[in-house]
RNA sequence: GCCAACGUAGCUCAGUCGGUAGAGCAGCUGAUUCGUAAUUAGCAGGUCGCAGGUUCGAUUCCUGUCGUUGGCUCCA
């Protein structure tokens, strides 16, 4: 009895009975054969040699298709976990999952995998690879599975299997002499795995657990070709080029030291960036009717207790005790604007009110999770609280999506992703309220007409909340701002306004960040500019070279020229080459260098160098600091 | 916090199978006055992260500690 299965064009195609994914692959060309990596069964991934069924949609997966990729980063974690086995016995297998960007597997070993190690596995795994072993899948009962495993010691398995929910078909792959449990598909052969690199070795608990016990993961990535890998390998490459903490030490932004862990130290330059973008958003705050205010750093706990901090967030807090009294660094600022929204009487007239705040805030984070500028125990944010009346949340939220885009678009952040997280485990109030504030920023997305993602359990404890996340130059995420409903803390400060009807209404409160942290922010910045800070925030943004030291005068007089005009510049002195001198302003990534020789001193002009553009000739030295000042003024990016 | 690796001059790094260290760049001094990515010579610079231990002797070996880095969510 003949089988027909139905091909993505649309095509019928007869087959004998029992006929696989390789069979309809053959059929249709050998160059297709080769080319296949699985086969889609009515939208289901499969094997190619698995039976097809009669009636079904199929369509062959090959490297052009998406799905392929997976498919062969799985197989490759596979003959990751085959040659480890090969190499050390004694090794036990955990799990080996693909990942954004390549996979991984754990393994239960006595003495952890070294660098060297990985090279020996790599180069393993190659093995493997040209001995072209045929994978196959083996469906295999529980008890079969839980026997198998058992006597192979890989007790880890064991635990995998007797997890797997009853009624569920255990399946597992079978490579050589390598078995592993597996729910699949795979690619047909070993020999199909050939553009692989192992990247880096790792701890991870079992299970992602803390208490359980820790395995040693090794991390690799897998492409179909090898100049695919190899490009993957230059972004990575290009990325440590740009980190940020490279480029911080570098181009003399900040320091870390022991006697703060983990909290950055701005030097004069670094603090120029600083200080600008805090001036950036004071200007936009002007505009759109916030007002600052200073709040203090450590605060008696009574506060934090009313505020729920001390309840839930105590473990990321700074205590410290003078007086027999109790205080805390503050973590955030929201507590201390209730305090000042609390000291006078307002009237709905008075609302929205908005306390904009770039108070120091410390967090503790523990040891091994901080991170360069990214992830620090103290950093300052373009911190606001919006008091509103409920009516007026979703006019806030709309000013607030335009305001943020703007600001967003100065920096060259033209791709924006938005996330809600809702009420995570540890939260205080009521289920109602964390309805009514989930919807109210779902409802307010949508009539903004903005696309956004959930994330559920990822909202902070006092409300849910938007995250905007931007992408940089080299496409990574990076989450920035943040807008939060919060209903609690008003009512734990039992903060009031009137109503037109001289009723009593409690204000909703907004948390809002565009930046998010002006540390974390400028780390980011870093990497998406590579360093080449637009002109506007660059710390030194013209470098003055002097080709002789007859031209001295003339070239101190253009350095006043552009003081006076209040750009940042330097002037070169030193007894080097020109040669040298535009060296280190292009190392030091300055956007321009004016040469000045005895032409331009002739001629009163400057010769323009841009750090991309390259040699840009003499040209008049008041048109050119007036370019560059509209530069400036315009936050060209 | 846990696991692993790392910590040598201001920076980047070499080195010592245990006998108190070396380069390039930066710095200082001098010569050179030079057209778009490193002119040149000399000099100076280190309690080899910190604290213990082993040893005749430790930067090297051991223990502890501090810091940094890579991870600790992506379930067979």
């Amino acid at each position: 009895m003949p089988i027909s299965v139905r091909l993505p064009d649309e095509s019928v195609r007869e087959l004998r009975d029992g006929a696989t994914g390789a069979d309809l692959a053959q059929g249709i060309g050998p160059r297709l054969l080769d080319a296949s990596l699985a086969i889609k069964v009515d939208g289901r991934l499969q094997d190619l040699d698995v039976p097809l069924p009669d009636g079904s949609r199929v369509a062959l997966v090959t490297s052009k298709d998406p799905d392929s990729l997976d498919i062969l980063r799985h197989s490759t974690s596979h003959l990751l976990a085959q040659a480890v086995k090969r190499l050390f016995p004694a090794a036990k297998v955990g799990i080996g999952p693909v990942i954004e960007d390549g996979f991984y597997y754990d393994f239960q070993v006595e003495k952890f995998f070294t660098p060297e190690d990985l090279e020996v596995i790599e180069a393993e795994m190659r093995k493997i690879s040209q001995e072209a072993h045929v994978i196959t899948r083996q469906d295999i009962r529980r008890d079969e599975a839980l026997v198998r495993f058992q006597s192979l010691g890989e007790l880890l398995k064991v635990e995998l299997v007797s997890d797997i929910p009853a009624g569920e078909q255990i399946s597992g792959y079978l490579q050589g002499d390598f078995y592993d449990l597996c729910r699949g598909p795979h690619v047909p052969n070993t020999g199909k795995l050939k553009a692989f690199k192992l990247l880096n070795v790792a701890a991870a608990y079992w299970r992602g657990n803390e208490k359980n016990a820790q395995l040693c993961r090794i991390y690799g990535t897998a492409f179909h070709t090898q100049k695919e890998l190899d490009e993957h390998l230059k972004r990575l490459e290009e990325a440590k080029a740009r980190d940020h903490r490279k480029l911080g030490k570098e181009l003399g932004l900040f320091s870390f030291h022991p006697e703060a862990p983990a909290s950055p130290f701005f030097h004069p330059k670094g603090a120029i960036i600083y200080n600008l973008l805090v001036d950036f958003m004071r200007e936009h705050y002007r505009r759109e009717g916030y007002c600052e205010v200073i709040t203090p750093q450590a605060l008696d706990v009574s506060m934090w207790k009313t505020s729920g901090h001390y309840d839930k967030y105590k473990e990321n807090m700074y205590f410290t005790e003078v007086e027999e009294r109790e205080y805390a660094l503050k973590p955030m600022n929201c507590p201390t604007h209730c305090l000042i929204y609390g000291t006078g009487k307002h009237s709905y007239r008075d609302l929205p009110i908005r306390y904009a705040d770039f108070g120091r805030l410390h967090r503790y984070e523990r040891s091994g999770v901080t991170q360069g500028l990214t992830r620090v125990r103290t950093f300052c944010q373009d911190d606001a609280h919006i008091f509103c009346a409920p009516e007026q949340m979703k006019a806030e939220m709309a000013s607030f999506f335009t305001f943020i885009m703007k600001i967003y678009e100065t920096f060259g952040f033209d791709e924006v992703r938005v996330v809600l997280s809702t009420r995570p485990e540890k939260r205080i109030g009521s289920d109602e309220i964390w309805d009514l504030a989930e919807h109210a920023l779902a409802d307010g997305m949508r009539e903004a007409g903005m696309n956004f993602r959930e994330s559920p359990g990822d909202g902070a404890f006092y409300g849910p909340k938007i995250e905007f996340q931007v992408l940089d130059a080299l496409k990574r995420p990076w989450q920035l701002g943040t807008l939060q409903v919060d209903y609690f803390l008003p009512e734990r400060f039992g903060l009031r306004y009137v109503k037109a009807d001289n009723t009593e209404g409690t204000p909703v409160m907004l948390h809002r960040a565009i930046l998010g942290s002006l540390e974390r922010f400028m780390g980011i910045l870093i990497e998406h500019c590579a360093g080449a800070f637009p002109v506007w925030l660059a710390p030194v943004q013209l470098t003055v070279l002097p080709i002789t030291d007859r031209v001295r005068d003339y070239a101190g007089t253009i350095r006043g020229r552009a003081e006076t005009l209040g750009l940042r510049v330097e002037l070169d002195l030193r007894n080097e080459k020109v040669n040298a001198k535009i060296r280190d302003a292009q190392l030091q990534k300055i956007p321009y260098m004016l040469v000045i020789g005895d032409r331009e001193a002739a001629e009163g002009t400057v010769s323009v160098r841009h750090r991309q553009k390259g040699d840009m000739g003499a040209q008049a030295v008041d048109a050119f600091l007036g370019q560059v000042l509209q530069e400036v003024r315009t936050r060209v990016h």
